[in-house]
RNA sequence: GCCCCAGUAGCUCAGUUGGAUAGAGCGCGGCUUUCCUAAAGCUGAGGUCACAGGUUCGAAUCCUGUCUGGGGUACCA
């Protein structure tokens, strides 16, 4: 149901005789819109300020000329005239229970789709598959996932590709770490577990040597810092009063105290690295083991027939371990195209780029340089070797060929928007400029101490154990005996974990998807199992309880078929905002897609679950005064429970009939 | 240095692309269970929308400048 296209196409045919620039009725049209103001109005249109100037009259005049244009009676109670200019519109409870009843007996709850379907590939999740999934991973998946469900759900056709990061350096490492430090036992008990430490292992001697390397330079560093906090001192205290001598000695003590503990937590570092022997043992024996490691990748990229070998012994046990835990997540892609996909087609592409005199070479590098930026975008590094980059262009021409889509959406941390601009730069300098390539950037995880969340910083959590916490903070919380045989439920165990594991996770991508993507997202495992709030459990409670209504109306007799022969009206003024709360359904998903934010949705979820609970308290259904109006608020019921399910399937989340 | 993003209630965040008196959740105070799940509902206190100018019928939102924080910035992904 869209309220908003219909007021439109009403309001149009007012706008035309008063109006004759077709650009200014359009941008009229648009300025109607959901009010703000629910007491005021349904919808508004804040149409006739703007037009004051053009038109030569006074706001309120055009108001009420356009008002009495208007044939709206179908549809709302009351068109008025108000404030400033604003035109209100009430809608009449009668046109919008007719328009439930019609959504009541609609498989996809009224939901009509977008006129003009398009073909999108969205690229996410995307994770380096040597690595043990983390925290971080989540956004992307669980953004990129809500997306491509919603869009699906609106009627276009999408095409989800797991862009998985399997041919990088992190190879290089866990091949190195293999051939030197495997422990052959663990490796065929858990093979994927001993990767991962040989990679982290690997990855502790690297930083290790980075940690040795880094101390003279940032000794130095120290000495010119000091310095200049004396010269800035000096000109300050000539000049006390000038600002900017002030900002230059805070800016110059700043720094000095930004080296002085970047040096100091280096030292640290390399003084527990030397409490361990062991270590050190290894450390010094594979003295200039960054070098090794991408010697390793290299002769990886050559087609070196050890290295081959080892990567295809070690990428199917990665696999399995990630597609479990999309599993757990419900989570499922329409491709997986690694970057190995496309490792034999970079040469072609730089090739291509260089005749077409796109691509230069610069410092060794083969390079395309571009308007507004200041570095290039390096496709080829001086040793030979392609770079992310490279594949990222190799990829979306694979893409154009075999899909033809009309937008690319690349669901990706904003940290890597700069290059996600040169690459458009680049795509639309090679000739791909009828798609539309999109990056829908997020911010980044930031632990509680709000900084991000690292890979290499050995105190990253681990997307699994993660996930079993917040499905055993679920369970204390929701198969609580005292609470289930308060509310008169009993559960075997078989459906406690069920509804456990559907809160918990529920819980851990409701808490992403309501943030703004854009915003920064401070992951606080407390915060999000609080099962209270704006949080996924409400809503799936909510769900819950209008489930419990329909099974005790069937027990007294009023069975699925008798509510949905019945007629569905809007009495009170709670069933009234409830009924126009899910008239609005579609709005909200097609809102959420204009800029592709899930959090519209949630809102939109957290909102209809709230409302339905004042309607739960002020209207009782089963014992309502008499059996029509009983009948009436059953149907909204069973209404209510169909949007929260779909919405928050749309996002990924399950419901369960009962908790 | 340059570029990008952010700054809204004690805390965590929304704010429908410029609309009317700036909203939620948590926390804090009060009220409501003979009634369909009280994980609920109702209600109160709490704000110089970082700061200063500007644009206009109208600004948290757009422009300019300043402050603060974060990110990026030639061979990592």
């Amino acid at each position: 149901m869209q309220i908003l296209t219909l007021l439109r196409e009403r309001f149009a045919v007012a706008l035309a005789e008063l109006i004759a620039d077709p650009q200014l009725r359009a941008s009229s049209l648009e300025r109607i819109v959901p009010s703000r103001e629910p007491q005021m109005a349904d919808y508004q249109a804040n149409i006739a300020m703007p037009l004051a100037k053009p038109l030569g009259k006074p706001p309120l005049e055009i108001a009420k000329e356009i008002v009495a244009k208007l044939q709206l009676d179908d549809i709302c109670e009351s068109v008025t005239v108000a404030g400033a200019g604003y035109i209100n519109l009430r809608l009449s409870p009668a046109w919008m229970a007719a328009q439930l009843q019609s959504a009541a007996s609609d498989e996809r709850i009224g939901v009509g789709g977008t006129a003009s379907p398009k073909i999108y590939v969205i690229d996410y999740s995307s994770p380096n598959v040597a690595k043990p999934m983390h925290v971080g991973h989540i956004r992307s998946t669980v953004i990129g996932d809500a997306i491509a469900n919603v869009l699906r759900f609106l009627g276009h056709r999408v095409i989800t590709d797991n862009h998985l990061g399997d041919w990088g350096t992190q190879f290089g490492m866990i091949i190195y770490g293999y051939k030197h430090f495997r422990d052959p036992a663990a490796y065929a008990q858990r093979p994927v577990a001993e990767l991962s430490r040989l990679y982290r292992y690997v990855q502790s001697i690297i930083a290790y040597e980075d940690a040795v390397a880094a101390v003279p330079k940032l000794e130095a560093q120290i000495v010119q810092a000091a310095q200049r906090v004396d010269l800035a001192r000096k000109k300050q205290e000539a000049a006390p009063e000038d600002k900017k001598a002030s900002k230059e000695l805070q800016a110059a003590k700043n720094g000095l105290r930004n080296s002085e503990d970047e040096l100091a937590s280096n030292q640290a570092k390399i003084a527990e690295c030397k409490a361990n022997p062991e270590f050190m043992a290894d450390a010094t024996q594979h003295a200039g083991i960054n070098e090794a490691v991408l010697a390793e990748t290299a002769a990886l990229h050559r087609g070196d027939k050890e290295n081959m070998k080892l990567w295809h012994e070690f990428v199917p046990h990665c696999l399995d371990e990630i597609h479990a835990v999309y599993q757990r997540l419900g989570i499922q892609f329409d491709h997986e195209y690694g970057e190995s996909y496309y490792h034999d087609l970079l040469s072609a592409v730089v090739e291509e780029l260089f005749a077409k005199s796109l691509a230069v070479q610069s410092n060794g590098a083969i390079c395309v340089f571009l308007e507004g930026f200041d570095a290039p975008m390096i496709v080829r590094k001086q040793d030979g070797a392609y770079l992310y980059a490279t594949t990222d262009i190799a990829t979306a021409l694979f893409r154009e060929r075999e899909f033809e889509p009309d937008a690319c959406l690349y669901v990706v941390d904003h940290r890597q928007s700069e290059h996600f601009n040169k690459l458009f730069a680049v795509l639309k300098q090679i000739g791909l400029t009828h798609t539309e390539f999109k990056h829908v950037s997020f911010g980044t995880v930031l632990g509680t101490d709000g900084k991000p969340f690292k890979t290499r910083s050995g105190t990253t959590v681990g997307l699994e154990p993660l996930l079993d916490e917040a499905v055993e903070r679920a369970w204390a919380v929701v198969c609580d005996p005292n609470r289930l045989q308060g509310a008169g439920i009993d559960m075997d165990d078989a459906e406690k974990r069920h509804v456990a594991e559907t809160v918990g996770i529920g819980a851990i991508k409701y808490a992403d998807l309501s943030h703004n993507r854009t915003s920064n997202y401070v992951f606080d495992m407390d915060k999000m199992v609080q099962l209270e709030g704006n949080t996924s459990a409400y809503i799936q409670y909510s769900y819950a309880r209008t489930q419990s209504i329909l099974r005790k109306a069937a027990v007294q007799g009023w069975t699925e078929d008798r509510w949905q022969s019945s007629s569905l009206q809007l009495r009170e003024p709670i069933e009234i905002a409830l009924g126009l709360q899910l008239m609005r359904f579609e709005e909200a998903l097609e809102q959420s897609m204009q800029e592709y934010l899930p959090n519209v949705i949630t809102e939109y979820l957290f909102e209809t679950a709230r409302m339905f609970s004042s309607f739960f308290d002020q209207c009782p259904v089963l014992k309502a005064d008499s059996e029509s109006v009983g009948l009436s608020r059953l149907q909204l019921t069973a209404l209510v429970g169909r949007t929260l399910k779909t919405g928050l399937k749309l996002l990924g989340i399950g419901v369960v009939d009962r908790m």
